[in-house]
DNA sequence: CCAAGGGTCGTGACAGTGTCAACCGTGCCC
DNA sequence: GGGCACGGTTGACACTGTCACGACCCTTGG
């Protein structure tokens, strides 16, 4: 008797998450398809429900509505570009690359995939409550954290400063990213991302560990 | 006859900017309007218009189309920009303090008008080629600027890295006010913005000043 | 003084969107 | 067999942005 595919009878009865693995798998890849070929306001259920081959209501029907599945497609987005971070402070030799290193990545994360990037943070089409895409978030930006406890054990960041130091370094890159998006720097800076990243941070992470003493 | 005869299309064209300057003026009012009662994606053309007790259809006839519309609104909001951050550079005695003084004012107005801010970079939704849009960009970041010149002048930032030091500052105070919105700081950073604003961009301005000579 | 015309805006219609109730087919268990 | 819960489709609804058409007003020419 193939029972073998039999799901989980209770739990996906408690969940809201319904609908088979499979078609909620094609619609998330399908997400994906539309919005490369159609952009960020081509994207519609319908489409994307069209490209997966399912009937147009159903994404409506697996995932709940349209936000709860560009949740999930964000939260897909937030555990690869934690991937992503991860590698590159693994890599990195010591803190101030690590910190330089991470910060680059998220950037050509974003440059690499800019759709998908703006999806993750376009909160208010999302369920910024919705506790696996925190999870998925909290867990992409473990490396930031692991680069700025190198800092600390390095010397060249005070106990102090962890907070300030954590955000402005993820505002920069984070900025950097939705500057390129807006094409406000069109022009403006030179047109290689990856340089671009790279220059802007270290000129950062260099400025943070080499402060004179007397910073005010 | 169903034969359309001669109407003449390029005529109609020829004017882009069409309709009388109360009509518009009542219209881009009544975005900000709605835009504070429904949020970002309860905007809509239809609501604008019977905000500002028009038709369904005359923001399309007046400004030629949602996309238009929307990026005269944030012209209109960069110029506002422009004006405060303008303010806060002049009053800074020194480059140092222009540099945090200008990030901070951008980010707490930002902080201050979410919604127009976010409008002002969703490019996707706007005409970013337009000519009157692009000024007020333009004219909006004319302060930092200035704030960067005074801390050429004052020798803290040497000619080659002002193209770099520029974006920098720009992507930290961007980052964080995008961040902010996103929510992802929830929780995370002490809720008060104009405290937390200051923190990062005195850290910043003040690491780039009082940098050790040998970085790198 | 009146008719014509161009600009300003309302009206109606259309395709497309997200969401929901109602509806089937299929496998499961008593 | 007879429910019956699940996975998914169908059909409908309100709402959106956009366009062609028509009504009104102000100017202007004769």
């Amino acid at each position: 008797m193939p029972i073998g595919k039999t799901t989980n009878p209770t739990v996906a009865r408690a969940v809201v998450r319904s609908g088979t693995a499979q078609s909620r798998r094609a619609l998330l890849e399908a997400v994906g398809v539309v919005l490369a070929a159609e952009g960020l306001e081509g994207l519609s259920l319908r489409k994307v429900a069209a490209q997966a081959g399912l009937s147009h209501a159903a994404p409506g029907v697996l995932f709940g509505g349209r936000a709860a599945m560009l949740t999930e497609y964000a939260a897909e987005g937030f555990r690869a570009l934690g991937r992503r971070l991860d590698q590159a402070e693994r890599q990195a030799p010591d803190g101030v690359a690590a910190l330089a290193a991470v910060g680059s990545a998220y950037v050509l994360f974003a440059v690499a995939e800019p759709l998908r990037f703006q999806v993750m943070f376009r909160t208010d089409t999302l369920l910024p409550r919705d506790p696996d895409y925190l999870a998925a978030c909290r867990e992409g930006f473990l490396p930031l954290q692991r680069a700025i406890e190198r800092g600390m054990d390095e010397g060249w960041i005070a106990v102090g400063e962890i907070e300030d130091v954590t955000l402005a370094a993820w505002s920069l890159v984070h900025g950097l990213a939705m500057l390129w998006f807006s094409k406000h720097l069109a022009g403006r800076v030179s047109p290689d991302p990856k340089r671009l990243a790279a220059r802007i941070t270290q000129l950062f992470a260099g400025s943070i560990a080499h402060r004179a003493p007397a910073t005010k």
